[in-house]
DNA sequence: TGTTTGATGTTTACGGCGTAAACTTTATGT
DNA sequence: ACATAAAGTTTACGCCGTAAACATCAAACA
């Protein structure tokens, strides 16, 4: 049941009424501009249903559960925000090059959809097994930047240590940048947010040592 | 209305009746209690002065609204984490060592008290503002760290940039590791959660070129 | 072509939640 | 001792997630 997403129209123009076209994708595109508009706190089943004009339990049709909803729409978010990464890479072709347009995407990200990034980082592991697409849209971005460490230091560019845990090392860093500022924990009024990640690449790439 | 923290009584001993003794502390220890077994979702009002055997209206005598007493548990959160940092700093005297015993002390803190950390960070910057208690307790430990990324200048061993910009990068990664293990984000089966944060601090410490 | 059938949506119902208002009880200061 | 305000209770309302029984429609098959 729940929909196998291969199987959609072919020729989703022909409007062929289904009792209401194509909810789900309805429901999700709501329940996104809902998150943007009013915050996560307001994500309700019965307000989504309602503002796309069906009957509150009709979702059912389509979500196992509100988390399930939740899920979707992180699961979304991650697809953006690896679109967003891989045209943040189309640009430049010196690898710490890409990996600093792949940071101010993440970070860009974060702060236009604060609500939408939320949700994605709002499920923690065990609740996130249960939906394997979106831990597969997750593990893509990691597997991006992954792969601009290893060409640096193919390139000779980057230290010659475990890629991985210079990967993890630069994720968490963009990664907790994105979450402080948008916690308005490390904000201070004269600075835009955005500027803060040249700066903090920066001292990625250098290093703290005198 | 709604109690002075300073007011208490002096001798807490006496049992002297109230209606319940110390509700407010009762409650916050019932939502911690709640939180850390079922996790954020199951933290109500009701099961909260369930637990603590009042009725489910008593709360508000304490707490203004749900997000009062969240904002409560996450301030309590920030201190307990703030003592934890005092005492990880209290052995080394070496500057990065510090910073290493802090970075220790944060993750593990995340690692032990999932749902507790996650709590305090899961409101945003507008609704942070109505509880100055937390943004000061939130402060406390950027200070902490800031304080170490100056003695290390001092004292030659950091770099000479902006000292708030290094103090960035150094929190923003360490708390990114911590949310990213904590969503099981970058946890790959082999390795233990918290051998983690050493290789990063290193990579940290040297910086990325070759 | 007409019928069946499974997918999609609706109605009704239940209990839990946050919160407000009116009420009762108790501790404390005069 | 008594008045008063703080602390706790009861009752009530509307929203939420979810389940079950029901209705309707599209499409496959006879």
């Amino acid at each position: 049941m729940n929909r196998v997403p291969g199987k959609r129209r072919q020729t989703p123009r022909r409007k062929r009424g289904y009792h209401h076209g194509d909810l789900r994708r309805a429901l999700l595109g709501a329940a996104l501009d809902l998150l943007a508009r009013k915050g996560p706190a307001a994500l309700s089943l019965r307000e989504v249903a309602r503002r796309v004009g069906v009957s509150h339990a009709a979702p059912y049709r389509h979500f196992a559960d509100r988390d399930a909803l939740v899920a979707a729409v992180a699961q979304e978010g991650f697809e953006e925000l690896a679109r967003a990464m891989g045209a943040a890479v189309s640009g430049p072709a010196a690898p710490l090059d890409r990996m600093r347009a792949m940071g101010h995407a993440y970070v860009r990200f974060a702060l236009e959809r604060p609500a939408h990034f939320r949700v994605m980082f709002s499920m923690d592991a065990d609740a996130r097994e249960a939906y394997p697409a979106l831990a597969r849209a997750a593990d893509n971005t990691y597997d991006r930047l992954l792969a601009e460490v290893r060409a640096g230091q193919r390139a000779g560019i980057v230290r010659d240590t475990d890629p991985e845990a210079l990967a993890d090392t630069v994720w968490a860093a963009v990664h907790g940048l994105a979450v402080l500022l948008l916690d308005g924990q490390l904000r201070r009024p004269e600075t835009e947010p955005e500027t803060r990640i040249d700066p903090m690449l920066d001292n990625l790439r250098m290093g703290l040592l005198a």
